[in-house]
DNA sequence: ACAAAAGTGTTGTTACTACACCCATGG
DNA sequence: CCATGGGTGTAGTAACAACACTTTTGT
């Protein structure tokens, strides 16, 4: 159960908190929003960022605080990836941090360092060193996170324009799953998976043959089947 | 980030707790244990069982510990399954609580009802009416990931005896999956995925032609591929 | 000999992989 | 007319679903 009978005992001293793992897609590879800290003993270390979470608060609000405290923007898709809670992973004091994971488009964002870091910034994700607290296996366990999601469900929506090629579509999904794919096979597997429809338009400007422009049919998550 | 820069506001007034949809299988079906409240509100009312986490314990380990209490069984699978917090989640106050899915052989376990709680029951799905608390949510939300698990793992070690009929097994599948399966088609699945072995030995004492007993390679969780 | 559960193969369908050329446009 | 990226189809393979009879044992 959530609760003893009759009040609470109040002996328990834990505080709660989250952490984002922000990714987008940039220069053609995953990239993850890591803030620089500012105080020991994580100074100048970069860290996933986050914050403690309200009396009255969600801890899904929170990280949409968060999200537009770091970047402004707030149309983002968020979801739970799981609660961490080793006694030892806050030296300041038992933490227990319910992380959780974000796609958003790079383009629309411009990181503002707040007072509260150094330094904020896109990160490629190989080339990280530790991250301060546990928040490097929180990462890892993030990126797991969005490369399955990937597969069965829309959630590419966020890293992308209201429209899109099909070309651009591919490139994201190379981008997180680190793999290149065949063109053909791709196009049919989102064919199939019928989440995408034409937008009825073509893409000018580009110095060649105009592409096509797809847009999702919705943009709320859907997971298709499975 | 998990924390403030210098010690932690003590604004905070929230409390951790775990709960735990245990699962077994019996009489062919899927079943949860659910423990009946004694105070009010919710008097008479049914639960998950949990409890808040210790100052210095991680959320799994309290779990076990209720698992422990409650069933006196200690070698099963758990895996974390989510963090609910709705704000008004408990009328006692600010309560997060980390949810579990734990999967237990009913066999060898006796419920013995403690002063905690004012009855002990494994009880089915359908048929269970309005939790306390919001625990009919994260049982739903628990029975579906013990259904997807199944599929891509052999996380039904912990469901069966050491040795095993290919039939006993099946029966497992089609409790927790609430569906028939064709023999043929199970078996080769079953050998395809190289989770289970021969034990060597066949089950005696039924009244027709004797079963060949298998067992798990590991009791390790082992994720196929996917 | 019969009742009861154990065990076993084949066929069709569907999803995925590999692979190469023509098309439409801007310059 | 050429350079550039856009767009398309087919054939082989692997995973899954449907389906019925023979075997072994106890009584």
């Amino acid at each position: 159960m959530s609760s003893p009978k009759n009040g609470h005992p109040s002996s328990q001293d834990i505080k709660v908190a989250v952490d984002a793992a922000i990714f987008t897609v940039r220069d053609g590879e995953l990239r993850v929003l890591v803030v620089q800290m500012k105080k020991a003993p994580f100074a100048r270390r970069w860290a996933l960022p986050g914050g403690l979470i309200g009396d009255r608060e969600t801890s899904e609000s929170a990280v949409r605080r968060v999200l537009k405290a770091e970047t402004g923007v707030a149309d983002v898709y968020v979801e739970q990836l799981g609660t961490f809670d080793n006694p030892e992973r806050d030296p300041f004091g038992r933490v227990v941090s319910v992380a959780y994971v974000a796609l958003m488009s790079s383009a629309d964002v411009a990181l503002k360092t707040s007072s509260k870091y150094a330094d904020v910034r896109w990160a490629a994700l190989d080339g990280l060193k530790a991250l301060a607290y546990d928040h490097s296996g929180i990462l890892k366990t993030a990126a797991a996170r969005v490369r399955e999601r990937l597969g069965y469900s829309n959630v590419a929506w966020s890293l992308l324009p209201k429209t899109f090629t099909l070309a651009g579509l591919q490139e994201v999904y190379e981008a997180i799953l680190g793999e290149k794919m065949d063109k053909r096979n791709f196009r049919k597997k989102i064919m199939a998976a019928r989440l995408v429809v034409s937008a009825g338009k073509v893409l000018v400007g580009g110095a060649h043959r105009p592409a096509e422009l797809f847009k999702f049919k919705t943009r709320n998550v859907g997971l298709t089947s499975r």
